[in-house]
DNA sequence: AGACCCCTGGAC
DNA sequence: GTCCAGGGGTCT
């Protein structure tokens, strides 16, 4: 599901449903879903941030909060302290929900943290991609898929957008799926961007000219923004934290639409394969100069 | 760069 | 049945 505008808005949904909350208990029902060298039982007490309860780098959604420090004759372990929060990753197919005291747990639970004003907050995962993280500056240290990840395409400037793929060889599509050189960007807005630029996706970066990077990185940004603005693309199981559907799948120009008339044009878009995914473009409004 | 792998469910 | 899916890791 999310890409960088479904994230932000589960980012955005959740703050106010979990701001200032504490965790009371936490319940880890699939494993795998947790990630890292943190047990999930190392949130419980901790408390939510309340000015800043949740961020997004790339595709990553964090939830920020902090243990109560240790008083005399308080025997909250040292370790304690120093935890952060958590990361999500929602890969395919995660939601986030807060749902009322003593409601009963989907189908497809994966983890489940119990706030002291008896809400709960459900993270439900039917292919157990995604995973939850424990936070504390060692896990995040230690965290390469953190660390190397690229630059936010929100705040780049032209200039460095264009300089991340000036001289690169590999096809254009694939590089923008690449988290290590620009964070949040997936298979739906790479498709959408590349339509809106004029470039077909199996180019090879060193191929493009400067004012077609340039102009990738105004479009990029126009289509992320718009996104949000839409509350994210929901296609099969992307929902915002209060269960709602987003609403830019309906302005998709090329995603999932192979076979239908390119809205520009009127010529049938088509759908190759590019870095192993599916992907759709307009043959005539994404001209393959360099062939 | 490409081929699998991790999983489940829906469309056909 | 078979193929497909908003992601990313790990092999060759």
């Amino acid at each position: 599901m999310p890409e960088l505008p479904e994230v932000e808005t589960v980012a955005r949904t959740l703050a106010p449903l979990i701001a200032g909350r504490s965790i009371v208990k936490v319940c880890l029902l699939n494993p795998k879903t947790l990630q890292g060298p943190l047990a999930l039982e190392a949130l419980q007490g901790l408390r939510i941030d309340a000015a800043q309860p949740t961020s997004r780098r790339g595709k990553l959604l964090f939830v920020h909060g902090s243990h109560a420090p240790n008083t005399e004759g308080a025997e909250a372990p040292q370790s304690a302290q120093a935890i952060q929060g958590f990361a999500v990753h929602l890969k395919m197919t995660g939601r986030l929900f807060v749902h009322p005291a003593g409601t009963p747990l989907h189908a497809h639970t994966r983890a489940q943290l119990l706030l002291d004003d008896g809400s709960q907050l459900f993270f439900d995962d039917a292919r157990k991609f995604g995973y939850l993280r424990v936070l504390n500056p060692q896990s995040l240290q230690d965290w390469a898929f953190l660390q190397k990840l690229g630059p936010e395409p929100l705040e780049i400037n032209p200039h460095d957008f264009a300089a991340l793929f000036a001289g690169k060889k590999g096809k254009i599509k694939a590089l923008l799926l690449d988290q290590s050189i620009i964070a949040g960007c997936g298979n739906i807005y790479a498709d959408e961007a590349l339509f809106r630029a004029g470039i077909a996706p199996q180019t090879p970066a060193h191929h493009l000219h400067s004012a077609q990077l340039l102009r990738l990185h105004a479009v990029l940004q126009a289509v992320l923004r718009e996104s949000i603005a839409a509350c994210g693309s929901s296609i099969r199981d992307y929902r915002t934290a209060n269960g709602d559907v987003g609403a830019f799948q309906n302005a998709f120009a090329v995603y999932n639409r192979a076979g239908q008339d390119c809205i520009q044009c009127g010529a049938a878009l088509q759908k190759i394969q590019v870095g192993g995914r599916s992907t759709v473009y307009c043959p005539a409004c994404q001209p393959c100069v360099f062939l």
